[in-house]
DNA sequence: AAGATATTGACAATCGTTTTCATTTAGGAC
DNA sequence: GTCCTAAATGAAAACGATTGTCAATATCTT
């Protein structure tokens, strides 16, 4: 009962390939019209499909957007990190955390749950945007 | 242009209440569920409405879940907290986080960000979960 | 090349949530 | 109390992201 053979397709390069390229957090309907707009006719179901796909591997990185949408983008670092990520034009930046992750271990080592985990992301306003208003 | 004027009405209490009664964390459609159970017919639509007031009021409190849905609570605190919850059963602990807030601003502040949020939640399994399984 | 099966894609279905809009109701004025 | 106006309600439809369906296609193995 092992998992299936994972073939490599065109439409999966395609994608992959689009998301490498594209900076910051975009939803799997951006990435799909970014497709279409280099001409690659490539399913929308694929497109959910092979970026969820890459979460799993981890080849891609996450993020649950406030209204339940889920934006994907490259992922820089292997290890566990966080975002600072600006709310008007969307740039992000990688933040680091041991404090955090040291504070969160605690916290759930003092109530007495085990198998941890969190989710952490910083919203704001960046430099350039504040400029502009 | 102020805001509109609240009325109070006999479903905004019935929702207020069994939100209130609830323990843990519950999307609109449990408290509606609930309201129906109680007799209480109460549309749908006037649960969300009401439940999105309450939350901007600062009345209830709200947690985004993995899949995008919106769960409710009441406020036991007013200041702005985090949560520790039971992957298993939803036991909900909320927790103050000092270092946390700091650290955020900080790193806010290390790259120019102003207007600055953020969201943090910690998940496990509680001590009762572990011990039944 | 041929067979087995993973993958694709158009489309329908799902599901939480929001909107529409006609009807009802709260709350102030008289 | 009665009137009036705007807020609130609710049933149903609309919405938007995501997932399922399933026949057709492409990939890998032999």
């Amino acid at each position: 009962m092992s998992d299936p053979v994972r073939r490599s397709t065109k439409q999966r390069a395609a994608i992959y390939e689009v998301v490498q390229v594209l900076p910051n957090f975009h939803s799997a309907q951006d990435i799909h019209a970014e497709l279409a707009r280099r001409g690659s006719r490539v399913g929308l179901s694929t497109v959910y499909r092979a970026l969820a796909a890459m979460a799993i591997e981890g080849e891609v990185d996450t993020l649950l957007r406030d209204d339940g949408e889920t934006l994907y983008r490259q992922c820089d670092q292997e290890a566990h990190h966080h975002h600072l990520v600006c709310r008007q034009c969307g740039a992000t930046i990688e933040v680091d955390g041991p404090t955090v992750e040291t504070w969160t271990r605690r916290i759930a080592a003092q109530h007495d749950f085990d198998e941890v985990s969190h989710t952490l992301e910083i919203f704001g306003r960046c430099p350039n945007c504040r400029a502009k208003s």
